[in-house]
DNA sequence: GGACAGAGTCAACGTTCGCTCACCTCGTTC
DNA sequence: GAACGAGGTGAGCGAACGTTGACTCTGTCC
């Protein structure tokens, strides 16, 4: 990271305009011109630094993507707690990354089409991390007995894309309903659903059936 | 006569072709040029039917809003069954209508920020009926005491948009996965563990805390 | 001090965009 | 049968688009 600062940044501060505009005016909406205008820089200048648009955005979907060590830092708290505890790291860490980053909660809800590879390397860098988190740990605690028998996969999932939902979504709730739902109240309504939902009854045993 | 006027159904037939290439390509990807050639008439004519091209956008979601009656249909099972049969009820009838509509899907995912009504009119027409039926089947249940006390607009809202993010992130989960699964499976295994998440424990006295 | 490469400008290219205009062709109405 | 409005055409507008080529400036290296 420190490593990359060289003496002329001109690159770095078009990759940050692109991605305000990008993610305010989606790939389509976005000029060129209006990157160099916004950059201090003619569009030929753009050019010398990318090959196209579709290069650019790319770069910026990457860039944005790199700034967040989101398997990093879910790992610190692997095996800790119980599911609810797991649940909430999960929602808490979705809910805040979007908190700071309401860019990249632009750009993830705007390359819906405008350049699949995008999307796809959105969900990969984004979304894999946490389900991916998520999955270990539902399988390990199922196998403990924690949690009942269901599929980790599509559990985590499902989970994930809730959060997600939510955190895609909350500027449109507070249109509709009028009163603003904070990230806090909708974490600590769902996650004991969720985890009521997948944790066994301290009355059933562990092991009532085989694998 | 009568027989022959189906060619005085030209508005119908554009509304239809920019239905299909507004939700393959988006809005601005979508060229006045395009809907006329698919349509078989020049672009003029379209100018002939609609004022400009966000009007003819909004015009298109409207009707596609219009072609399902959402609320009609969830009607029918107001009161029926346990908790767990309502949220069935629910993720069925999205994940169907994704299913028979994937034009609908798309211009779902599509209208991000893109013409911002037009992604307020989806939300209002296809989301806002689910959450409404959930809402008051929840908080009757609640009454009753076969549900737990939560906040049910909150969960109304996190549950519909749990089985949206299902159904319009379907395509990706295959991508990384590599494996198909079907709605059926996803339903089979997140309405149980919502629903459980739900309910009032049998043990458990019905009105244990006061309102 | 000359060659060279990177970074930048300026001007323009060909294309496509949303949209409009003048005109035509009907079926209906008075 | 004249008038008329709805619906259609073809040509073309001005603007914006992504992209490029020729050129300049400025360090750095040999």
């Amino acid at each position: 990271m420190a490593a990359e600062v060289r003496h002329t940044n001109r690159r770095g501060e078009i990759l940050d305009h692109a991605s305000r505009l990008f993610s305010a005016h989606g790939y389509d909406g976005t000029a060129i011109r209006l990157i160099a205008r916004a950059s201090g820089v003619t569009e030929a200048a753009i050019y010398r630094h990318f090959d196209g648009k579709a290069q650019l955005y790319d770069e910026v979907i990457r860039a944005k993507a790199r700034e967040h060590d989101i398997a990093g830092d879910l790992a610190a708290s692997r095996g800790c707690g119980d599911v609810e505890d797991v649940l909430r790291v999960v929602a808490n860490h979705v809910l805040s990354l979007a908190h700071r980053d309401p860019e990249l909660v632009r750009l993830m809800s705007n390359s819906s089409l405008e350049n699949d590879q995008g999307r796809a390397t959105i969900f990969r860098e984004v979304r894999s991390p946490y389900i991916e988190f998520l999955v270990e740990e539902i399988t390990r605690r199922m196998a403990a007995g924690e949690v009942r028998r269901i599929d980790p996969v599509i559990t985590s999932r499902c989970f994930v894309g809730m959060v997600m939902d939510c955190a895609l979504n909350a500027g449109m709730w507070s249109r509709f309903a009028g009163a603003e739902v904070d990230a806090q109240t909708v974490v600590c309504n769902n996650v004991p659903i969720f985890a009521r939902g997948l944790t066994n009854d301290g009355a059933t045993a562990p092991f009532n059936d085989g694998v």
